[in-house]
DNA sequence: TACCAGGTCCTCG
DNA sequence: CGAGGACATGGT
């Protein structure tokens, strides 16, 4: 018997609690933190964006040194990392990993919503979600996985994210997912319409996956989801 | 020392 | 389509 989505929800929120997603950097501070809020400045928000492709395939810790330089040189600004040299970007956001394809990234979105929204993220978001989406993943460097973390953190619009630790811990729970979007479906279709929950839910299964559901050495003894999960009952 | 980390693109069959 | 390689740093 699978379990329901919902109810696993509930689960890590209880054993877990709230995760404050996505990060951000206030204008007085150097580094992002958790403040479980909607973006409400430009600034946050362009920033949750440059999070978004920096952390393709790399850990949180690097993102944050990354973007720790940007934010030292008050580069979280679209005018700026449009305008700044590629070499010199991606010097910038080396510790992040795959820096000269990411600085292309950053760059190829900034002049994106230079050219088509003035500059402001306000102005992209104004679309509605499915277009939204379809604007994004026409971008080079924006993917699925990317394009939904800027739909739901950034212009708060609900969509579910899927990543590697969701499809790992969807699978030793007992499902059978092919890839994203089937993912996604899954979870859409068993969840309430509610983006504080898909905030939510994204976060914990992303510290459930981190902490506990890791690829090599799970912590099935621990995990909060003992008991309902087929993985740790061996297969 | 390998392997992993909040993916995406390109190429080939 | 789907599999496989390229892109790259830092932590365990």
């Amino acid at each position: 018997m699978l379990p329901d989505l919902y109810w696993v929800y509930k689960k890590l929120f209880n054993a877990f609690g709230p995760q404050g997603w996505w990060p951000t950097t206030a204008p007085d501070e150097n580094k992002p933190v958790h403040r479980g809020k909607p973006p409400g400045l430009e600034r946050e928000r362009f920033e949750i964006i440059i999070g978004a492709i920096l952390t393709q395939n790399t850990s949180w810790r690097n993102v944050e040194k990354a973007l720790e330089n940007l934010i030292k040189k008050k580069m979280i600004d679209v005018n700026t990392i449009a305008a700044c040299e590629d070499t010199r970007l991606a010097e910038l956001i080396r510790p992040a990993g795959y820096y000269n394809q990411k600085a292309r990234r950053l760059k190829d979105f900034a002049s994106f919503l230079l050219t088509e929204y003035d500059g402001k993220t306000i102005n992209l978001f104004s679309h509605d979600l499915e277009t939204l989406r379809e604007k994004l993943l026409c971008l080079k460097g924006i993917g699925p996985e990317t394009a939904d973390s800027i739909i739901l953190y950034a212009a708060q619009k609900p969509i579910f994210v899927i990543d590697a630790y969701t499809i790992r811990i969807l699978r030793r729970l007992g499902f059978e997912v092919k890839g994203y979007e089937d993912a996604q479906k899954l979870f859409m279709s068993n969840l309430p319409n509610d983006v504080k929950v898909f905030k939510e839910y994204h976060a914990l299964l992303v510290h459930l996956g981190k902490n506990y559901c890791k690829k090599q050495k799970p912590l099935c003894n621990s995990c909060p989801l003992t008991g309902i999960c087929r993985f740790s009952k061996g297969s």
